[in-house]
DNA sequence: CACCTAGATGATAACGTTAACATGAAGCTC
DNA sequence: GAGCTTCATGTTAACGTTATCATCTAGGTG
């Protein structure tokens, strides 16, 4: 109901509120023993500081958002980890909102960051929200952009190299011999979606193999999607046989479908997914797939964030590109079975 | 670096801070041509709130706090994301902590979100963290604990019919004929690995099973301690037919074992997992799991708080339990193969 | 011993809001 | 037209901090 304050402190311990404020950063000039009587005291009434209140004055609130898409696609929680367990560190606390890959949603968490007055921003930004974000530009909040490219945006960022990440896997498929190889897609607004289709793109030029526009259909980004998806595919007059799978959500959904259609992977159809998941190696069969350092992802993340705020490190904004790794299993088949 | 305050709204629309302050919140007596007025204002010199600043006069920060053992534990995502939607639309946002069971941090958690002045807390606690979260109560900020059970603290409570699910997972193997069945535990001191242990025990006494203590091995609550906890069990010298996991990520451990050391599932050993994963339908073979209802977990613990803070609903503390099932795919076989 | 310095502490003005009260104008009633 | 009432607005004291400057004390220096 009632909050202890920092004069009720400064009473009880015989001092000035200042020096309470001294004590209980330890900061400025203070006996020793003053600060141990004061802190006596803070225990002694269960004192603890307002933040808010701090925050207007010292003009940083020590909380950093972070703007994903959904928690619940598996490639964030490591992210998340990665980026809480770094700025954890230096005592930042961490507002986490998900915005579906929904403008409206995600401008209105922006607003309600800049409200919240964030010291810094993490965002995997789902397209086109230039004009939110001028105004963290405006206000020197610093933004680090993950996973996504944001053009027009002054920011760090951390992502993958996508389009070489699709390009190995794509490559992998036509090693093995496959020469109808078909790609389950994101949004298509996303950069991720177009860089991976230029991988796979410039994997099938590189051997070839001509587009066909028809092996490329649209899985959204959830499990639904891609189960779709691959329907679709194989109800093609002449379906691929090999599928590249945009993200893990979308690997997912192809899975379940070929099982419940009763396919064999890798015999009926190859497929390669795009980011680790926890399960590849107990799914059937086990799944070759495009890994992403995900950790490292939202931990480097954070420290662009940090470096930023401790106005630390280079100038210039950077750009960390993180490589990814094919790591093989038995969903794509051997060129002996 | 510079912010806009409400008196620089206040004098570019030529009216008083008051006036701007009654607009910014549309209430009060305000004409609306001034209130349109002044908004022009707020959005051209892109005016926003200082929420720190209103908090410490409106003794509310429209924040929650969420402190949970592992975001990258698939059983948290769906729960998360149930307490972020549902609070979201009460215009609440949420900071995210992640304990990993360690009493310490949890601790240091708690302490920052009293700083924070969080109006409210979900926690799935560690335990005995009676001492911490005492300051909560004093304060009366409202607390709901979720997934497990908080003996000592007044508090609302969401959380499943563990000893049931356990239950149901074992009776469903002893049916099928087993009665050398194994369980990989959770952290001793957490309930549900109680609950769960409760439940086997309930299921094996009802069966005339006798107790044996070598099949109970501790299998932490990550992937490497259900690997570990499995490779146990089969250099027992009479190893179990089939074996109830105690979680999610206990599961894939144990499932990566046997994949590793070959052993066929269900053929040379059964397996039931707690909590539902989205990835049972691919796995080899489907996992049979107890589910829970993870999402409505977190969207009923937001409503909990939610209630508490509208003080709407029952004086009294809740405690809501919700229902699991037993999902049967192919892990544990069936009576006929 | 007068003077200076450094160290410890105190008093108080910010910080950006909201809430309570004060003011003033306009419309109504008798 | 005096006296109410209502509505719209303004003035200002909080709220809980920190930062700045002022004050006081003790110890050192010549």
């Amino acid at each position: 109901m009632y909050n202890v304050t920092i004069r009720e402190v400064a009473r009880d311990a015989g001092v000035s509120v200042a020096t309470v404020s001294r004590a209980i950063r330890n900061e400025g000039k203070i006996r020793p023993e003053t600060r141990r009587k004061v802190l006596e005291v803070v225990r002694k009434l269960n004192y603890h500081v307002d933040m808010g209140a701090r925050s207007i004055v010292k003009k940083q609130t020590k909380s950093i958002g972070l703007c994903i898409c959904n928690i619940c696609n598996p490639f964030y929680p490591p992210l998340v980890r990665g980026v809480e367990n770094t700025i954890n560190k230096f005592g930042y606390s961490l507002i986490l909102c998900n915005t579906d890959e929904d403008p409206r949603k995600e401008e209105a968490y922006l607003k309600l960051m800049l409200e919240k007055r964030v010291d810094g921003l993490i965002i995997a930004p789902t397209w086109d929200i230039y004009a939110s974000l001028k105004e963290f530009e405006r206000r020197s909040i610093p933004i680090v952009v993950v996973d996504r490219k944001a053009e027009d945006i002054s920011s760090d960022t951390v992502c993958v190299d996508n389009v070489h990440g699709a390009f190995m896997a794509v490559e992998h498929l036509i090693e093995l011999g496959h020469k109808r190889i078909g790609m389950i897609l994101g949004p298509k607004m996303i950069s991720t979606t177009q860089e991976r289709v230029q991988g796979y793109l410039e994997a099938l030029r590189k051997h070839n193999l001509k587009k066909d526009d028809s092996l490329m259909v649209d899985g959204g980004s959830a499990t639904e999607g891609g189960m779709k998806a691959m329907e679709d595919l194989l109800k093609l007059k002449s379906p691929p046989t090999a599928v590249f799978c945009y993200n893990n959500m979308v690997s997912l959904g192809a899975l379940v479908s070929l099982k419940r259609l009763n396919k064999k992977v890798p015999k009926d159809i190859a497929i390669v997914g795009f980011d680790e998941v926890d399960w590849a190696e107990v799914a059937d069969p086990p799944l070759t797939v495009v890994s992403q350092p995900r950790y490292a992802i939202g931990a480097t993340a954070g420290q662009l964030a940090m470096q930023r705020l401790l106005d630390e490190g280079p100038k210039n904004k950077q750009k960390i590109i993180l490589k990814t790794e094919l790591v093989i299993r038995k969903s794509c088949g051997s060129k002996t079975g």
